[in-house]
DNA sequence: CGGCTGGCTTGAGATGTCCATAGCCAGGAC
DNA sequence: GTCCTGGCTATGGACATCTCAAGCCAGCCG
Protein backbone atom coordinates (compact mmCIF):
# COMPACT_ATOMS: atom_id res chain seq x y z
CA UNK A 1 0.00 0.00 0.00
CA UNK A 2 1.42 3.30 -1.31
CA UNK A 3 0.37 6.58 -0.19
CA UNK A 4 0.26 9.16 -3.02
CA UNK A 5 -0.78 13.14 -2.67
CA UNK A 6 -1.92 14.77 -5.58
CA UNK A 7 -1.58 18.26 -5.41
CA UNK A 8 -4.00 20.51 -7.82
CA UNK A 9 -3.56 22.36 -10.33
CA UNK A 10 -0.59 22.13 -12.74
CA UNK A 11 1.50 21.00 -9.55
CA UNK A 12 0.66 17.71 -10.21
CA UNK A 13 2.39 14.82 -8.48
CA UNK A 14 2.23 11.65 -10.27
CA UNK A 15 3.74 8.30 -11.34
CA UNK A 16 3.44 7.47 -14.96
CA UNK A 17 1.10 8.29 -16.91
CA UNK A 18 -1.58 7.03 -14.52
CA UNK A 19 -3.84 9.07 -12.60
CA UNK A 20 -3.33 9.23 -8.82
CA UNK A 21 -5.48 9.53 -6.39
CA UNK A 22 -8.73 9.35 -7.90
CA UNK A 23 -8.50 6.27 -10.42
CA UNK A 24 -12.04 5.51 -10.96
CA UNK A 25 -14.71 7.59 -8.42
CA UNK A 26 -15.64 9.63 -11.33
CA UNK A 27 -16.03 6.32 -13.16
CA UNK A 28 -18.10 4.77 -10.58
CA UNK A 29 -20.85 7.44 -10.16
CA UNK A 30 -20.77 7.48 -13.41
CA UNK A 31 -22.01 3.91 -13.61
CA UNK A 32 -25.20 5.87 -11.52
CA UNK A 33 -26.06 8.53 -12.96
CA UNK A 34 -23.89 9.06 -16.14
CA UNK A 35 -26.48 8.34 -18.34
CA UNK A 36 -29.52 10.76 -19.50
CA UNK A 37 -32.29 9.39 -17.70
CA UNK A 38 -30.61 8.45 -13.95
CA UNK A 39 -30.41 12.28 -14.21
CA UNK A 40 -33.64 13.30 -15.75
CA UNK A 41 -35.07 11.38 -13.04
CA UNK A 42 -32.71 12.91 -10.40
CA UNK A 43 -33.86 16.09 -11.22
CA UNK A 44 -37.72 15.09 -11.51
CA UNK A 45 -37.38 13.75 -7.85
CA UNK A 46 -35.79 17.10 -6.72
CA UNK A 47 -38.61 18.96 -8.10
CA UNK A 48 -41.01 16.75 -6.16
CA UNK A 49 -42.20 14.07 -8.43
CA UNK A 50 -42.68 10.61 -6.41
CA UNK A 51 -44.82 8.45 -8.42
CA UNK A 52 -43.82 6.11 -11.41
CA UNK A 53 -46.26 7.68 -13.50
CA UNK A 54 -45.19 11.23 -12.68
CA UNK A 55 -41.47 10.27 -13.22
CA UNK A 56 -42.19 8.91 -16.62
CA UNK A 57 -44.40 11.35 -17.99
CA UNK A 58 -42.29 14.24 -16.98
CA UNK A 59 -39.05 12.89 -18.01
CA UNK A 60 -40.96 11.98 -21.31
CA UNK A 61 -39.13 8.21 -21.11
CA UNK A 62 -40.70 4.67 -21.62
CA UNK A 63 -41.67 2.88 -18.63
CA UNK A 64 -39.61 0.19 -19.05
CA UNK A 65 -36.10 2.87 -19.13
CA UNK A 66 -37.18 4.17 -16.14
CA UNK A 67 -38.39 1.16 -14.00
CA UNK A 68 -34.89 -0.37 -14.89
CA UNK A 69 -32.90 3.16 -14.15
CA UNK A 70 -35.00 3.36 -10.84
CA UNK A 71 -33.98 0.38 -10.05
CA UNK A 72 -30.29 1.39 -10.52
CA UNK A 73 -31.06 4.51 -8.50
CA UNK A 74 -32.64 2.55 -5.32
CA UNK A 75 -29.44 -0.02 -5.65
CA UNK A 76 -26.70 2.69 -5.39
CA UNK A 77 -28.88 4.51 -2.52
CA UNK A 78 -29.47 7.69 -4.41
CA UNK A 79 -33.46 7.09 -4.05
CA UNK A 80 -35.13 5.27 -1.57
CA UNK A 81 -38.83 3.25 -2.44
CA UNK A 82 -41.47 3.54 0.14
CA UNK A 83 -44.92 2.59 0.36
CA UNK A 84 -47.23 4.28 0.74
CA UNK A 85 -51.24 4.56 0.76
CA UNK A 86 -53.77 7.10 -0.39
CA UNK A 87 -57.06 6.48 1.08
CA UNK A 88 -59.30 4.41 -1.07
CA UNK A 89 -56.05 3.15 -2.91
CA UNK A 90 -53.87 -0.45 -1.94
CA UNK A 91 -50.49 0.43 -1.19
CA UNK A 92 -48.59 1.53 -3.61
CA UNK A 93 -44.75 3.07 -3.77
CA UNK A 94 -42.81 6.09 -3.99
CA UNK A 95 -39.28 6.89 -5.02
CA UNK A 96 -37.78 9.65 -2.58
CA UNK A 97 -34.17 11.23 -2.75
CA UNK A 98 -32.09 10.03 0.17
CA UNK A 99 -29.18 12.23 2.15
CA UNK A 100 -26.77 10.57 -0.78
CA UNK A 101 -29.15 11.93 -3.38
CA UNK A 102 -29.76 15.28 -2.04
CA UNK A 103 -26.09 15.21 -2.03
CA UNK A 104 -25.78 15.17 -5.85
CA UNK A 105 -28.12 17.60 -6.11
CA UNK A 106 -25.41 20.36 -5.91
CA UNK A 107 -23.98 18.89 -9.29
CA UNK A 108 -27.37 18.34 -10.93
CA UNK A 109 -27.99 22.20 -10.69
CA UNK A 110 -24.44 22.83 -11.72
CA UNK A 111 -24.54 20.93 -14.96
CA UNK A 112 -28.48 23.10 -15.50
CA UNK A 113 -26.94 25.99 -14.75
CA UNK A 114 -23.90 25.77 -16.75
CA UNK A 115 -26.30 24.54 -19.58
CA UNK A 116 -28.37 27.58 -19.38
CA UNK A 117 -25.10 29.80 -19.12
CA UNK A 118 -23.13 28.19 -22.10
CA UNK A 119 -25.80 26.33 -24.37
CA UNK A 120 -28.91 29.19 -24.26
CA UNK A 121 -32.10 27.51 -25.19
CA UNK A 122 -32.94 29.57 -27.98
CA UNK A 123 -36.77 29.24 -27.64
CA UNK A 124 -36.60 30.31 -23.89
CA UNK A 125 -34.49 31.73 -21.02
CA UNK A 126 -34.18 30.42 -17.89
CA UNK A 127 -32.60 31.43 -14.61
CA UNK A 128 -31.43 30.31 -11.68
CA UNK A 129 -31.48 32.12 -8.53
CA UNK A 130 -31.30 32.30 -5.05
CA UNK A 131 -34.77 32.99 -3.29
CA UNK A 132 -33.20 35.37 -0.73
CA UNK A 133 -31.43 37.72 -3.08
CA UNK A 134 -32.29 36.68 -6.41
CA UNK A 135 -28.91 36.20 -7.54
CA UNK A 136 -27.39 33.75 -10.02
CA UNK A 137 -26.76 30.39 -8.15
CA UNK A 138 -23.78 28.36 -9.50
CA UNK A 139 -22.21 25.05 -8.33
CA UNK A 140 -19.11 25.72 -5.93
CA UNK A 141 -16.56 24.26 -3.81
CA UNK A 142 -16.84 24.26 0.10
CA UNK A 143 -15.14 21.94 2.74
CA UNK A 144 -16.78 20.91 6.08
CA UNK A 145 -15.35 23.97 8.11
CA UNK A 146 -17.33 26.49 6.03
CA UNK A 147 -14.43 27.63 3.39
CA UNK A 148 -14.99 28.64 0.04
CA UNK A 149 -12.21 26.10 -2.22
CA UNK A 150 -11.21 27.61 -5.02
CA UNK A 151 -9.50 25.11 -7.67
CA UNK A 152 -6.23 25.11 -7.09
CA UNK A 153 -6.74 24.45 -3.41
CA UNK A 154 -8.15 21.14 -3.55
CA UNK A 155 -5.97 18.34 -2.59
CA UNK A 156 -6.90 14.63 -3.95
CA UNK A 157 -5.15 12.03 -2.09
CA UNK A 158 -5.17 8.28 -2.55
CA UNK A 159 -4.17 5.07 -0.33
CA UNK A 160 -3.62 3.38 -3.97
CA UNK A 161 -2.64 -0.85 -3.54
CA UNK A 162 -0.61 -1.57 -5.85
CA UNK B 1 -44.15 34.03 -23.95
CA UNK B 2 -45.34 32.77 -20.72
CA UNK B 3 -43.49 33.42 -17.21
CA UNK B 4 -43.44 30.51 -14.89
CA UNK B 5 -41.67 30.74 -11.74
CA UNK B 6 -40.36 26.98 -10.15
CA UNK B 7 -39.88 27.24 -6.72
CA UNK B 8 -38.18 24.49 -4.66
CA UNK B 9 -38.39 21.80 -3.30
CA UNK B 10 -41.93 20.59 -2.76
CA UNK B 11 -43.31 23.70 -3.00
CA UNK B 12 -43.18 23.45 -6.98
CA UNK B 13 -45.56 25.14 -9.48
CA UNK B 14 -45.83 23.36 -12.37
CA UNK B 15 -48.55 23.22 -15.18
CA UNK B 16 -50.02 19.84 -15.88
CA UNK B 17 -47.06 17.52 -15.81
CA UNK B 18 -44.47 19.08 -17.71
CA UNK B 19 -41.38 20.21 -15.92
CA UNK B 20 -41.41 24.34 -16.21
CA UNK B 21 -38.26 26.35 -15.68
CA UNK B 22 -35.92 23.97 -16.82
CA UNK B 23 -36.79 21.92 -19.84
CA UNK B 24 -33.95 21.18 -21.08
CA UNK B 25 -30.84 22.38 -20.14
CA UNK B 26 -29.63 19.35 -17.98
CA UNK B 27 -30.26 17.22 -21.21
CA UNK B 28 -28.05 19.76 -23.48
CA UNK B 29 -25.34 20.03 -20.85
CA UNK B 30 -25.98 16.14 -21.02
CA UNK B 31 -25.22 16.04 -24.89
CA UNK B 32 -21.52 17.43 -24.15
CA UNK B 33 -20.48 15.76 -20.90
CA UNK B 34 -23.09 13.51 -20.45
CA UNK B 35 -20.83 10.31 -21.48
CA UNK B 36 -17.53 8.93 -19.82
CA UNK B 37 -14.80 10.02 -22.03
CA UNK B 38 -15.83 13.26 -22.08
CA UNK B 39 -16.18 13.67 -18.14
CA UNK B 40 -12.37 11.29 -17.70
CA UNK B 41 -11.08 13.89 -20.23
CA UNK B 42 -12.60 16.76 -18.48
CA UNK B 43 -10.93 15.35 -14.95
CA UNK B 44 -7.60 14.77 -17.11
CA UNK B 45 -7.47 18.17 -18.16
CA UNK B 46 -8.41 19.68 -14.50
CA UNK B 47 -5.26 17.20 -13.45
CA UNK B 48 -3.62 18.94 -15.73
CA UNK B 49 -3.04 17.16 -18.78
CA UNK B 50 -2.56 18.79 -21.92
CA UNK B 51 -1.05 16.62 -24.70
CA UNK B 52 -3.13 14.45 -26.72
CA UNK B 53 -1.07 11.05 -26.40
CA UNK B 54 -0.89 11.84 -22.29
CA UNK B 55 -4.52 12.18 -22.47
CA UNK B 56 -5.32 9.22 -24.28
CA UNK B 57 -3.06 7.22 -22.25
CA UNK B 58 -4.25 8.45 -18.72
CA UNK B 59 -8.10 8.33 -19.50
CA UNK B 60 -7.56 4.91 -20.98
CA UNK B 61 -9.67 5.44 -23.87
CA UNK B 62 -8.37 4.92 -27.61
CA UNK B 63 -7.42 7.42 -29.82
CA UNK B 64 -10.73 7.45 -31.88
CA UNK B 65 -12.98 8.13 -29.08
CA UNK B 66 -10.44 10.86 -27.91
CA UNK B 67 -10.03 12.09 -30.92
CA UNK B 68 -14.33 12.56 -31.47
CA UNK B 69 -14.74 13.82 -27.46
CA UNK B 70 -12.15 16.05 -27.82
CA UNK B 71 -13.30 17.67 -30.96
CA UNK B 72 -16.59 17.97 -29.42
CA UNK B 73 -15.50 19.55 -26.14
CA UNK B 74 -13.68 22.14 -28.11
CA UNK B 75 -16.75 22.82 -30.14
CA UNK B 76 -19.24 23.25 -26.57
CA UNK B 77 -16.34 25.85 -25.55
CA UNK B 78 -15.05 23.11 -22.50
CA UNK B 79 -11.71 22.94 -23.67
CA UNK B 80 -9.34 24.90 -26.16
CA UNK B 81 -7.06 23.81 -28.53
CA UNK B 82 -3.89 25.81 -28.91
CA UNK B 83 -1.06 25.55 -30.79
CA UNK B 84 2.73 25.23 -29.01
CA UNK B 85 6.02 24.45 -29.99
CA UNK B 86 8.69 22.81 -27.74
CA UNK B 87 12.35 23.98 -28.66
CA UNK B 88 13.79 21.57 -31.79
CA UNK B 89 9.56 20.34 -32.59
CA UNK B 90 7.28 21.23 -34.94
CA UNK B 91 4.15 23.02 -33.92
CA UNK B 92 2.01 20.85 -32.01
CA UNK B 93 -1.73 21.68 -30.01
CA UNK B 94 -2.55 21.10 -26.76
CA UNK B 95 -5.94 21.31 -24.80
CA UNK B 96 -6.41 23.58 -21.83
CA UNK B 97 -9.83 24.34 -19.85
CA UNK B 98 -11.32 27.68 -21.05
CA UNK B 99 -12.92 29.58 -18.28
CA UNK B 100 -16.22 27.74 -19.58
CA UNK B 101 -14.20 24.39 -18.81
CA UNK B 102 -13.44 25.63 -15.42
CA UNK B 103 -17.01 26.33 -13.93
CA UNK B 104 -17.65 22.49 -14.62
CA UNK B 105 -15.22 21.90 -11.84
CA UNK B 106 -17.31 22.19 -8.84
CA UNK B 107 -19.38 19.46 -11.25
CA UNK B 108 -16.51 16.92 -11.69
CA UNK B 109 -15.02 17.67 -8.65
CA UNK B 110 -18.64 16.84 -6.92
CA UNK B 111 -18.86 13.36 -9.17
CA UNK B 112 -15.80 12.26 -7.59
CA UNK B 113 -16.35 12.84 -4.21
CA UNK B 114 -20.03 11.93 -4.46
CA UNK B 115 -18.31 8.80 -5.25
CA UNK B 116 -15.34 8.39 -2.95
CA UNK B 117 -18.28 8.82 0.01
CA UNK B 118 -20.95 6.52 -1.48
CA UNK B 119 -19.79 4.34 -3.82
CA UNK B 120 -15.99 3.19 -1.98
CA UNK B 121 -13.46 1.79 -4.29
CA UNK B 122 -12.58 -1.73 -1.98
CA UNK B 123 -8.97 -1.05 -3.76
CA UNK B 124 -7.87 1.84 -1.88
CA UNK B 125 -8.99 4.95 -0.11
CA UNK B 126 -9.36 8.56 -1.36
CA UNK B 127 -9.85 12.04 0.24
CA UNK B 128 -10.66 14.97 -1.27
CA UNK B 129 -9.35 18.00 1.07
CA UNK B 130 -9.18 21.07 1.36
CA UNK B 131 -5.39 22.40 1.35
CA UNK B 132 -5.55 24.89 3.69
CA UNK B 133 -7.46 23.06 6.62
CA UNK B 134 -7.53 19.06 5.23
CA UNK B 135 -11.36 19.31 5.87
CA UNK B 136 -13.63 17.24 3.10
CA UNK B 137 -14.46 19.29 0.09
CA UNK B 138 -17.36 18.68 -1.29
CA UNK B 139 -19.86 20.32 -4.55
CA UNK B 140 -22.33 23.46 -2.94
CA UNK B 141 -24.53 25.89 -3.88
CA UNK B 142 -23.37 29.76 -3.97
CA UNK B 143 -25.37 32.63 -5.14
CA UNK B 144 -23.22 35.63 -7.28
CA UNK B 145 -24.06 37.66 -3.76
CA UNK B 146 -22.03 35.57 -1.94
CA UNK B 147 -24.77 33.53 0.31
CA UNK B 148 -24.63 29.72 0.90
CA UNK B 149 -27.81 28.57 -1.01
CA UNK B 150 -29.49 25.69 0.45
CA UNK B 151 -31.63 22.99 -1.51
CA UNK B 152 -34.90 24.74 -0.97
CA UNK B 153 -33.49 28.66 -1.29
CA UNK B 154 -33.35 27.92 -5.28
CA UNK B 155 -35.75 29.12 -7.82
CA UNK B 156 -35.91 28.19 -11.16
CA UNK B 157 -37.69 30.52 -13.61
CA UNK B 158 -38.29 29.66 -16.73
CA UNK B 159 -39.82 32.61 -19.97
CA UNK B 160 -40.93 29.53 -21.88
CA UNK B 161 -42.15 29.89 -25.24
CA UNK B 162 -45.54 28.04 -25.68
C1' DC C 1 16.15 9.64 -48.86
C1' DG C 2 13.78 6.34 -45.17
C1' DG C 3 12.46 5.70 -40.44
C1' DC C 4 10.33 7.28 -36.32
C1' DT C 5 6.98 9.86 -33.49
C1' DG C 6 2.82 12.51 -32.31
C1' DG C 7 -1.59 13.20 -33.70
C1' DC C 8 -4.90 11.82 -35.68
C1' DT C 9 -8.73 8.94 -39.13
C1' DT C 10 -11.14 4.89 -40.73
C1' DG C 11 -13.57 0.45 -40.46
C1' DA C 12 -15.53 -3.63 -38.24
C1' DG C 13 -17.72 -5.55 -34.45
C1' DA C 14 -19.40 -5.60 -29.40
C1' DT C 15 -22.07 -3.45 -25.98
C1' DG C 16 -25.27 -0.10 -23.90
C1' DT C 17 -29.11 2.80 -23.91
C1' DC C 18 -32.92 4.26 -26.11
C1' DC C 19 -37.92 3.78 -28.16
C1' DA C 20 -42.28 1.36 -29.42
C1' DT C 21 -45.28 -2.06 -28.55
C1' DA C 22 -47.29 -5.54 -25.99
C1' DG C 23 -48.37 -8.07 -22.00
C1' DC C 24 -48.57 -9.22 -16.80
C1' DC C 25 -50.22 -8.61 -12.05
C1' DA C 26 -52.59 -6.73 -7.83
C1' DG C 27 -56.33 -4.74 -5.95
C1' DG C 28 -60.19 -1.58 -5.63
C1' DA C 29 -64.82 -0.39 -8.39
C1' DC C 30 -68.84 -2.40 -10.31
C1' DG D 1 -66.73 -12.42 -11.40
C1' DT D 2 -65.00 -8.64 -14.96
C1' DC D 3 -63.09 -4.12 -15.76
C1' DC D 4 -59.85 -0.66 -14.96
C1' DT D 5 -55.64 1.52 -13.23
C1' DG D 6 -50.92 1.93 -11.53
C1' DG D 7 -46.76 -0.21 -11.75
C1' DC D 8 -44.14 -2.72 -13.81
C1' DT D 9 -41.71 -6.68 -17.41
C1' DA D 10 -40.51 -8.52 -22.12
C1' DT D 11 -39.22 -8.27 -26.96
C1' DG D 12 -37.28 -6.28 -31.01
C1' DG D 13 -34.96 -2.80 -33.36
C1' DA D 14 -32.45 1.75 -33.83
C1' DC D 15 -28.65 4.40 -32.66
C1' DA D 16 -24.60 5.80 -29.78
C1' DT D 17 -20.42 4.64 -27.80
C1' DC D 18 -16.86 1.68 -26.93
C1' DT D 19 -12.74 -1.50 -28.39
C1' DC D 20 -9.41 -3.39 -31.51
C1' DA D 21 -6.74 -2.95 -35.40
C1' DA D 22 -4.87 -0.70 -39.20
C1' DG D 23 -3.33 3.18 -41.76
C1' DC D 24 -2.22 8.26 -42.86
C1' DC D 25 0.41 12.55 -42.61
C1' DA D 26 3.90 16.09 -41.07
C1' DG D 27 8.19 16.99 -39.79
C1' DC D 28 12.62 16.14 -37.35
C1' DC D 29 16.69 12.79 -37.24
C1' DG D 30 20.00 10.10 -39.35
Amino acid sequence: MSVMTVQLAGRLARRGDVALGDRCAVDRTFQVVGNRTAMLLLREAFYGATRFEQLVKRVGVTEAVASQRLKELVAAGVLAKQPYREPGQRTRFEYVLTPAGHELVPVLLGLLQWGVRHLPDPTGQVAVTHDGCGAEVRAALRCADGHDVEEDEVVIRGDVAR
